[in-house]
DNA sequence: AAAACATATGCTTATATGTGCATATGACTA
DNA sequence: TAGTCATATGCACATATAAGCATATGTTTT
């Protein structure tokens, strides 16, 4: 019940939200998600403490950088994501951030 | 994005969860709430004014009550509602609700 | 070893939010 | 029409939480 309550806790805040949907498209270390999103470092940093407080993230570090990916154990937490991301169309601010993880990746290759 | 978000905020109190469960079994005035869940009649009673003010609960006054029912027609919403019954074995408290609600209607017969 | 860089964290401030208590409101009843 | 009852609301208070800024931490690289 309290977990029930955290779970709904962690998508109450914009900017966490955005940085899940951007993690459900591919693992990201903060400097990516701050920069596509256009939030400072800290609070990218705690929003991720957070997540992975509740066990809904996991970091690997990769030479300079410390990647993010989302843990999908949870049925609660992976049964959101999984609605919010079949229905994107409906949410303009997170089409956004996807298209511009897309945009940074292309400059890549 | 922002309703997604506000959406998510409903769910982020245990008093208004157990509310919204349980008038997913029935319709229920704020007496039977607020005895039910032992829980004040000021704090069931603002509780509910803050899920009218979101469209997700309408009332009607019968005689001396004010039954409150649940609307879903937003998806988001009803989605997260009819995932959490689903699971209710998961979630003791909501089941003692649950329970305690039948017994209510038992004493009526 | 020192410098540079990415990330984490402490402190502060602003704001939001939940509840208790008292009381107002408004409808039903005698 | 008064009184009673169910519900709503205003105010005070406590708490939680998010973000900014500065800076600490720790790893990599030269």
């Amino acid at each position: 019940m309290i977990e029930l309550v955290n779970i709904h806790k962690i998508f109450s805040d914009e900017t966490r939200l955005r940085i899940i949907i951007l993690l459900a498209q591919q693992e990201l270390c903060v400097c990516q998600i701050s920069g596509i999103l256009d939030v400072s470092q800290p609070t990218i940093s705690k929003n991720l403490s957070k997540l992975r407080d509740t066990n809904l993230v996991v970091d690997e570090r990769k030479e300079k950088f410390v990647y993010y990916k989302l843990r999908m154990e949870n049925a609660v937490f992976a049964n959101i994501v999984k609605n919010i991301v079949d229905t994107l169309n409906e949410y303009p601010q997170l089409l956004l951030d996807k298209s511009r993880l897309v945009d940074k990746e292309k400059h890549l290759s």
